[in-house]
DNA sequence: CGCGTTATTCAACACTTGCGGAAATAATGG
DNA sequence: CCATTATTTCCGCAAGTGTTGAATAACGCG
């Protein structure tokens, strides 16, 4: 869409001249593609098109469409990394810090990293799975376990409910005022909510 | 795949007897399907043969794949039915009914309906439109005009945060042990969250 | 400069998709 | 009991899918 530069003349064949980067334009456009159309309603052909590319080099770089989605679908920050940063500071302050904190990581992507894991979690059963590990084992298992005494489990889940619906209303449903708040009020307005799932009172 | 059970003899010809609904069993192969493997994932095929029916019968009935997904995706309950129902009884306990409304809803068989409702908006523009406009215009609005004095959209925002993350956690993810706790579990511990975005304090 | 290696495109493959038309059959009404 | 109509199946088409193999061009090393 954006860059242009097609002569109308076929483009030649073999190797480009140096300094294009296939493997990354690939990577970006299928990250878009998938985001919108998921796994099955995307095609090879059309994200290679986006990245000004032949559809062969999926095949080229990633072995094939599943590889390309597994490359792209890989979390745009390190999982652990995620984990200490929210596990710093003070306790009475993690509802807002987490907060932040994911609005900060899935803001930066635009929120299409969001979108597709979400979409693929919600087709794919295995995609489910990883989400599900991943979420239990590197993000919330360690801050319900620093956190909670009594149900640590069951707060690490709540916390997943009032995560996922956040990236959900905000990124998937886009509903306003929501969707374009800023950080700040967000922290603000849903930060306590987690802090409550975090150390208050459950009431059970 | 899984039910090979077919006669070797080819399925005769031409109308079938009378008694089977060839309409029903298409919506309901349909909604199945549409769930578990989104709008391009399912095939016209795949749900015909699930419902026992030539593939041409989605063209006829429904005028093609898209009639027979809008069809499919018609909300299982009365929305208006919903909004009533939430807004009957006292303000203050109004999270918990919330709650506990949804969750009565869905594990009574719409759980599957919310996985496609929740896989088809973020893999298709056109359904989180419609979904946003369902949520905003015949759900929380109404009862966010009800019951927040300051931020009335915003509460309402809010308020679909909580319920959209339950539902995802809850039949998506399947995070346990929240994907297997009793209502009243829930009702207890997400219920008083809803209720400060509906009449709390939200720190604004 | 020559030459193997790597990156890239093209053409074609085998396959599946949604869809429309024609034939076949059952229900219906006179 | 026959003519009509609605419903269903079969067949095949055109388009689009992911993938593969061969051809070609640029690169990097000697």
């Amino acid at each position: 869409m954006s860059t242009e530069t097609q002569d109308s003349a076929p483009r030649r064949r073999g190797r480009r001249p140096a300094g294009e980067d296939t493997r990354r334009a690939l990577l970006e456009a299928a990250r878009r593609s998938f985001a919108e159309h998921g796994f099955a309603g995307a095609t090879v052909r059309a994200m290679a098109a986006e990245a000004g590319v032949d559809a062969a080099m999926v095949n080229h770089w990633f072995g094939g469409k599943e590889g390309l989605f597994a490359a792209a679908m890989e979390l745009p920050v390190d999982p652990k990394q995620i984990s200490e940063m929210l596990l710093t500071g003070p306790i009475e302050e993690m509802g807002e810090r987490i907060v932040r904190t994911f609005l900060g990581v899935w803001d930066g992507g635009g929120g299409g990293a969001f979108v597709a894991l979400m979409r693929s979690a919600s087709s794919n059963e295995n995609a489910a799975r990883m989400l599900r590990e991943f979420i239990s084992t590197m993000v919330f298992g360690p801050i319900a376990k620093r956190v909670g005494p009594d149900h640590p489990d069951l707060r690490a889940s709540l916390c997943g409910t009032q995560i996922a619906g956040l990236g959900m209303v905000r990124y998937v449903i886009k509903l306003e005022p929501l969707a374009s708040a800023d950080h700040d009020a967000l922290a603000a307005t849903v930060g306590p909510n987690l802090q409550r799932y975090l150390t208050g009172d459950l009431g059970l």
